[in-house]
DNA sequence: GCCAACGTTGGC
DNA sequence: GCCAACGTTGGC
């Protein structure tokens, strides 16, 4: 099993949307290197729901991927502000997986916790903080959980 | 709201 | 194939 980071902006799509819906499609993943990311889950991997750009940006919870990557159609909608015309049905350039809530926080692990943690150091949201679908390493995702707070 | 970092595009 | 110009992300 693998463990995984996906960030969320939570004025388009929150934690607290996600618990609401408990399933969702990721749409709109538009770079290269997080699609990559996102082909390689498996059913069962465990997702950190990161918010960034927000108050405070930080894990808010936890999802499981429960459908492997399959194509994003929203790429083929000339009404949808995910279109891309270079995607084709028969040959798509994007995919998406689904994702279902397992939790909620009851606090946020900061960004800030995150960076005063030394064996978090590491951490791709350290080092290349644009990418949007993340791997985790199997420490990495321990030592999140052992920063929650109740 | 600013801007650094980074990815993509397109002219050559 | 290089690289300047441009657009986007996301922390601050």
């Amino acid at each position: 099993m693998k463990y995984w980071l996906m960030k969320s902006e939570p004025d388009v799509y929150s934690i607290n949307m996600l618990e609401k819906d408990q399933v969702t499609y990721w749409d709109g993943v538009r770079n290269y290197q997080a699609r990559n990311n996102m082909k390689t889950m498996k059913v069962n991997d465990l997702v950190l729901f990161y918010h960034s750009n927000a108050k405070p940006k930080g894990i808010a919870g936890i999802a499981k991927v429960i459908k492997e990557a399959y194509p994003d159609f929203t790429a083929f909608d000339k009404k949808n502000k995910y279109f891309d015309p270079k995607s084709k049905t028969e040959n798509p350039t994007w995919y998406m997986v689904d994702i279902q809530f397992i939790k909620k926080f009851k606090k946020v692990i900061t960004l800030e916790e995150i960076k005063n943690n030394n064996k978090l150091n590491d951490m791709v949201l350290l080092k290349n903080s644009r990418l949007s679908v993340q791997p985790v390493t199997k420490d990495e995702f321990e030592k999140i959980l052992e920063l929650e707070h109740d």
